[in-house]
RNA sequence: GGCCCGGUAGUCUAGUUGGCCUAGGACGCCGCCCUCUCAAGGCGGAGAUCACGGGUUCGAAUCCCGUCCGGGCUACCA
């Protein structure tokens, strides 16, 4: 086989819909499989949704993902440019050439006689295609048409009597009847190319060797097939036609349904890794067992032939679950840079050289107690500040006062304040009085975290320092705090 | 309406040259163990008449026919 050419071409709105994200992920795996070439095209032919800012996000969210691409926007590459908007002249210049040689037709019907027509066909229970009202005007109707100053757009005339087959990677051959197609626009009255042809021809220009794309797509196919034949392109490349995602009742991921752009997983703490292997989850599987995958282990083993043909739905509880496993492979002090974003954005003085060093030296306790980055600033928060005891941390608190200040006596001497040292004396204590642990620590806890839920305490108490603790303890239990020297 | 694509537990799926499937794995859910809380980890469990109905066959999730359900397309959107 040649060299291994995909694409990805997204229309520039904003970040990311996590569908093409899948669609990008498969296309790179692909390519990468392969050691083929992955490039990004942006379609922003609609001027009106195509923004910088919109372009800028798509850019960013393939970065996040780590779907770097060897031609593209930026990066440049043999078959450029590769924005649709800088490539009006060889759509134009494939349009002109399609006129000439009779295989499309200037159509002079107005948006308002389309879709009267287009309704009465409906009401007669006809089907409602372009009915070829302008495939062999006359002379003398061209000329009347051009009089009223009409503006035309171009169609493609389907050729009748034949039957368009493909062979598609995922679902098998497909095959459609010429009768099933009506000439379709390819060119709008002002001149600018429909994704028919400007997706087709491009994929031809940059020599692309396998279109892996949603199946809302298979219908656009058999008519690409027909350009590049009225082109004169004989090479077709191969099609893998990829199942939709749904949400939980079988409709399009859609925004009424949560999160449906890129950016989003990555505002509510999903790290690149679990998103990348999610995605690859959703409609590809290896064998009946393996659900981890690194993006090494992607690449190795990543085949169109074990794409799915069923539509799957997008399951925020298992990408958690990933997420989740990757948080507890990353290294400490990667994971303390992680949150960081997220403590700051919750309003926790972790900006610093201070507030780093406290996270770097929490990190090792959240690794395995984090689903989403997001979940780190409610569990730290108690180290950057004193917090007001919940509900049921103050009920924890009733009647412990004596006890809470027998614990900042025997933690004031400790000759080291560390994990091991803390967590003997408090023993002790409790042993001295006869609790059970968990009877003996959830108040201490309720007095330092202002929760009944918090990170393990000793080395909770360890990396709040021994003032601080002491100073919380006294409070809790409304003895005089003797100079406390911590943060408050 | 027409054409196309799909239909294995709540979810993702394995299995599709018919027998190794009394349908396997994972997420989620439930329980137990561990335990200073929460997690993590270990162990166990519930959950699928393989959409439904016929047929072929000694034998069907796997083959054939029909039905139903869901989705896509049917745009001078992509």
């Amino acid at each position: 086989m040649a060299e291994v050419r995909t694409r990805i071409a997204p229309a520039p709105s904003g970040s990311i819909h996590v569908g093409n994200a899948r669609t990008a992920l498969y296309n790179w795996l692909f390519a990468r499989h392969h050691g083929g070439v992955f490039v990004l095209r942006v379609e922003d032919t609609d001027a009106k949704r195509a923004t910088e800012e919109a372009y800028a996000a798509v850019v960013e969210d393939l970065r996040w993902l780590g779907l770097t691409w060897d031609e593209g926007p930026e990066v440049g590459g043999p078959f450029g440019p590769y924005r649709q908007s800088e490539r009006s002249g060889r759509y134009r210049a494939a349009v002109m050439q399609l006129l000439d040689s009779g295989h499309a037709y200037r159509c002079y019907c107005t948006p308002e006689e389309l879709a009267e027509r287009r309704q009465r066909a409906l009401g007669e229970g006809r089907t409602p295609g372009y009915d070829g009202h302008c495939r062999h005007l006359s002379d003398a109707d061209i000329a009347r048409y051009e009089a009223e100053g009409r503006r035309w757009a171009v169609r493609f005339a389907v050729p009748p009597g034949r039957t368009i087959a493909f062979e598609d990677v995922v679902r098998g051959e497909i095959a459609t009847p010429t009768e099933r197609i009506p000439d379709f626009v390819i060119a709008r009255a002002d001149g600018s190319p429909t994704y028919v042809l400007a997706a087709g021809l491009d994929d031809a220009l940059m020599n692309i060797t396998h279109v892996i794309r949603g199946e809302d797509l298979i219908p656009a196919t058999p008519r690409q097939l027909l350009l590049r034949e009225a082109l004169g392109i004989t090479d077709r490349p191969v099609f893998a036609h990829l199942p939709l995602l749904v949400d939980g009742s079988g409709r399009p991921l859609s925004k009424r349904w949560g999160d449906v752009a890129v950016r989003a997983y990555r505002e509510r703490g999903f790290v690149p890794e679990a998103m990348v292997n999610y995605l690859a989850l959703l409609g590809w599987s290896y064998d009946d067992r393996t659900n981890i995958f690194s993006v090494q282990e992607l690449i190795e083993r990543f085949s169109l032939e074990r794409v799915g043909r069923n539509p799957a739905t997008f399951d925020v509880a298992k990408l958690e679950w990933l997420n989740q496993h990757y948080i507890k492979q990353m290294p400490p002090s990667r994971l303390a840079e992680q949150i960081r974003p997220f403590c700051i954005a919750a309003g926790l003085d972790a900006a610093g050289d201070e507030g780093r060093a406290l996270l770097e030296r929490v990190a090792p306790l959240l690794s395995e107690r984090l689903k989403r980055l997001s979940d780190a600033p409610a569990m730290v928060a108690f180290l950057f500040r004193r917090m007001a005891p919940d509900e049921r941390a103050a009920e924890a608190l009733q009647g412990q006062g004596e006890y809470l200040g027998a614990a900042a006596d025997a933690l004031e001497g400790l000759e080291r304040w560390d994990r091991a040292d803390i967590e003997a004396a408090l023993r002790a204590l409790a042993e001295r009085r006869g609790l059970k642990p968990r009877r003996a620590f959830q108040p201490i806890r309720a007095a330092i975290t202002g929760t009944l839920v918090s990170p393990p305490l000793f080395e909770s108490l360890e990396i709040l320092g021994r003032d601080e603790t002491l100073a919380r303890l006294r409070a809790a239990a409304g003895q005089p705090v003797a100079a406390a020297g911590g943060k408050a």
